[in-house]
DNA sequence: TGCATTTACCTAATAGCTTTAGGCAAGTGG
DNA sequence: CCACTTGCCTAAAGCTATTAGGTAAATGCA
C-alpha cells in the first residue's frame, strides 16, 4: 500500500484550496480525505479537529495576504501606498474568495496572537505614516481603513454591487480617491 | 398528545433567538426541535430544510434592522440623519450578533428580490440626499456607506477592536465625523 | 543487511445533523 | 358524529466528526 504522504502542511494547502473551490464553510475534513483518496481517520494523526484545520487555513491566509499586501507596499508612499495596499487587499478576495472568508475566521486569542493580524495592522500605519495624523487620530485611521477595505470586499464578493450600475471598480477608486483625501486634509470641518 | 403549535413563524422567530444565543453558523434543524421538544422530522412540514431555515432568518434580520433603521431616520436629515441610521445598525449588531451575521448570508436571487435590501439601500440614498452629490457618485457614495458600515460593526464583533485603547465608540464616533465631512465638503482635492 | 521501532494509514464503532417515507391521532367542518 | 385534514411521530438512510486500536511501511541502528 503507497502511502499519501500527508502532513499537515499539505493538508492545509489543500484545505485552502478546497476552500476557494467550495467555500471555507464547505471545507472539511472528509472532503479532505476525499481529495487525498484516504480514509477520514487518517487525517486525525495530522490535525487535531475540523476546527484545527479551519484555524490552520485562517493562519496561512492571513500569512498569504500579509505577504501579498507587504510586496505590494514597498517601495511606495502616500495614496500610491493606500491603493497598492487596497489593491492586495480586493484581489486577493476575488482570486481566493473562500481563503479571503478564512482570513475572517474568529480565531482564539492563542491563535490571533500567533497570527499575521498584528502585520496587517503594523501596515495600515505605515501608510498612515504618509499621511499627517497624530494619536489617537492614527489610530481611528487605521480602524476605519480596515472597515471601508473589509466592508467593500465582502460586499462586492456576497455580490452586493454586481447587479447595479457602475461597476464595483469604479466605486472602489472613488472610494480609495475619496479616503485619500480625507487623509490629507486634516482636520476639515 | 398535546401538540406543539409549531408554525413557520415561529419556528424562524425562534431560530433567530438561538442565532444570538449560540451564533448563526450554530443554529440547526435539531437545536431547533430541542427547543420545541419536538422531534426533528415534526420541523420539516414547516420548512423545506435547514437551507429554508437559515434564510428566512435572514430574511426576519433584514426586516427587523430595516424596521429600525427607519425608525431611527425619521424626522432626521444631514448628519443627524448619518448617525442614527449608522447607531441603529451597530445596535442591533451589537444586541444581535447572530441575527446581523443572518443578515449577510449570502440569499438566492429571488429570496434576495425579495429581502428589505432594496429598502436598505434606499435609506442610504435618503440619507446622501442630505448632502448635494450627482450620479454617479450618490451611488459610490451608498457603497462607500455600506462597506463602512458592515466593515467596522462585523470587525467590532469578531472582537477586533476590543483589545486596544481607544475604545470602539471613540473611532465609531470618529469616523462618522469623518464621513460626514467627507459629504459635506464636495469636491475636494 | 537484518531487526526494532516509529509512524502512516486502516478498520470499526459511536454519536450528531439532515432529510424522506409512511403512520396514527388530534383537531375541524359538514 | 363521521370524514378529512393536518400535526407530530417512528423508522431509516446517508453524511460528518471523532476516538480506539490494529497492521504494514518506512526508518534507524548494529
Amino acid at each position: 500500500m503507497v502511502r499519501a504522504g500527508l502532513t499537515t502542511e499539505r493538508l492545509t494547502r489543500a484545505g485552502a484550496e478546497l476552500a476557494d473551490e467550495v467555500g471555507f464553510d464547505q471545507v472539511t475534513v472528509s472532503a479532505l480525505a476525499r481529495r487525498f483518496d484516504v480514509k477520514v481517520a487518517s487525517l486525525y494523526s495530522h490535525l487535531k479537529s475540523s476546527q484545527d484545520l479551519r484555524t490552520r487555513i485562517a493562519l496561512l491566509a492571513l500569512e498569504e495576504l500579509a505577504d501579498l499586501a507587504a510586496a505590494a507596499l514597498a517601495g511606495r508612499a502616500g495614496k500610491d501606498a493606500l491603493t497598492a495596499f487596497a489593491d492586495a487587499y480586493r484581489d486577493y478576495a476575488r482570486e481566493h474568495p473562500g481563503r479571503y472568508d478564512a482570513a475572517r475566521y474568529r480565531l482564539d486569542p492563542e491563535a490571533a496572537a500567533a497570527s499575521a493580524g498584528g502585520r496587517h495592522a503594523q501596515m495600515m500605519r505605515a501608510i498612515l505614516r504618509g499621511y499627517d495624523l497624530a494619536e489617537p487620530d492614527s489610530t481611528h485611521a487605521v480602524r476605519l481603513l480596515g472597515s471601508v477595505f473589509h466592508g467593500y470586499v465582502s460586499l462586492e464578493a456576497a455580490g452586493g454591487f454586481s447587479h447595479s450600475a457602475p461597476d464595483a471598480q469604479e466605486s472602489w477608486e472613488w472610494t480609495l480617491d475619496r479616503l485619500d483625501a480625507m487623509l490629507r486634509n486634516w482636520p476639515m470641518r
